[in-house]
DNA sequence: CAGTGTGAAACAGTTCACAGCT
DNA sequence: AGCTGTGAACTGTTTCACACTG
């Protein structure tokens, strides 16, 4: 059930148009900062990766932004884009987690670029507590409940080792946060009102993984895996050169 | 009605399905090593997270390998969905970028696990090759094809600034490598034959941070977006660190 | 029986192609 | 003339529900 609002224009925005409103804004950000005032459907569609056809309806579950037989205009799409995706309020952030991937995420400037503030690094290892890493000194785990309430979190990005996941996740819910960008490589239970997106790395490899292995194998009709036979050897690829 | 018992003679396995088969494979790790022998298509659901029909329509799509009644093997499955994704083999892979990103990729544990071999980490900056990271010492970006030729990487995982992507990318591929793992935020263009999936960070945040939105503003209230719009006025920054 | 495997229905997302606006 | 906005056709995915099997 969708909960259905009386607005200006129809709320149902498709998950994956959702999706995509990022990549679409980030690609407006480069024409802006080439000048660029104008751009078309077809434009814009070849600087996000996506099919003009795609854009165009994608765009028009916002409203209707362009200009037929014009474009659309690059700064007053940002804001569009920008204010459905809800950037232009500022989002509290909590890193849990500073490990190799925590730190990465802090210095992470895309974060802040988008709105994305940190209010607070915290890991459980004594040793990494106290230590100052781009410019946040990262706090006990402890505190995690009045970081949370203290700066009004309302994500946290979960970078635990998968065995802490779980109950950092359990902790932060309980606090109050109801969005989580989850690193660790588990699956999280959450109460329905809760969102979580994953990120897992090994999952996209191994989903290339599968990809690359059918390429290995010819349209032939027999099973494509020898058995034994590293890859690698006979790989060749046409000319790419730009 | 299915030609033979097992292996369908349909080649394509859906995408939506390939995305949940690695998960699949971890959860059914987990079962493993808890000793699990069999599970159903209920339990196996919900460790993955996912819905038993859901489960059992991507499970047929490699074949009848479960027991009516019973269930499925554990350790038969594993193998087979680790055989499907092409996971029975060694991928060789290369990292490009060894920022913070670059260091988390290296030292994280899921890769070997999974039969991914990092094969070389390269960057192009003085200060860090050389240095030793996850027992590996990193190498210089001009190394980048011998590397590839000599040790028959076929994935490269990109996690460069955003700037040098593209241009690292052309090189990889010329190179001979076919699918591409990108964490920076740029739409990498390739050759048909490649395969590109790209991981971003701040895509995640932003793509939260519109359900986080749709939550607050309750129905029939209003967004929290004043009703200044200077448009110009945005200042965002494109730049990421590495 | 319990639980898989699967047609068929429902739903979601993409692409087509062109009407209509500037 | 050119390009957006969108119904309609199409393709892909999820869910349902039940026949079938060990």
């Amino acid at each position: 059930m969708t909960s259905r609002q009386n607005r200006p224009r129809d709320r149902g925005i498709p998950e994956a148009t959702v999706a995509r409103l990022p990549v679409y804004l980030r690609a407006l950000h480069g024409l802006q900062d080439r000048g660029v005032a104008t751009v078309s459907s077809e434009e814009l569609a070849a600087a996000a990766g996506v099919n003009s056809a795609k854009l165009r309806k994608d765009l028009s579950h916002l409203g209707s932004y362009g200009t037929r037989g014009v474009g659309y205009e690059v700064e007053y799409l940002v804001y569009q884009i920008s204010r459905e995706l809800g950037l232009t309020q500022d989002w509290v952030v909590a890193i849990i987690g500073v490990g190799n991937l925590g730190r990465a995420l802090a210095g992470y400037g895309g974060f802040a670029s988008r709105g994305f503030r940190v209010a607070g690094l915290l890991d459980a290892d004594d040793s990494i507590v106290g230590q100052e890493i781009s410019g946040m000194t990262v706090g006990h785990i402890d505190r995690l409940e009045d970081i949370i309430a203290d700066h009004g979190v309302s994500i946290a990005v979960i970078a635990t080792p998968a065995a802490a996941a779980q109950g950092v996740c359990d902790r932060v819910v309980a606090a109050g946060v109801t969005s989580v960008l989850n690193f660790a490589p588990v699956v999280l239970s959450v109460p329905e009102s809760v969102d979580v997106r994953k990120v897992d790395l090994s999952i996209e490899l191994q989903i290339l993984a599968f990809h690359e292995q059918r390429k290995a194998g010819g349209p032939g009709d027999y099973e494509p895996v020898p058995g034994g036979e590293p890859p690698g050897a006979a790989h060749y690829v046409e000319a790419v050169e730009a």
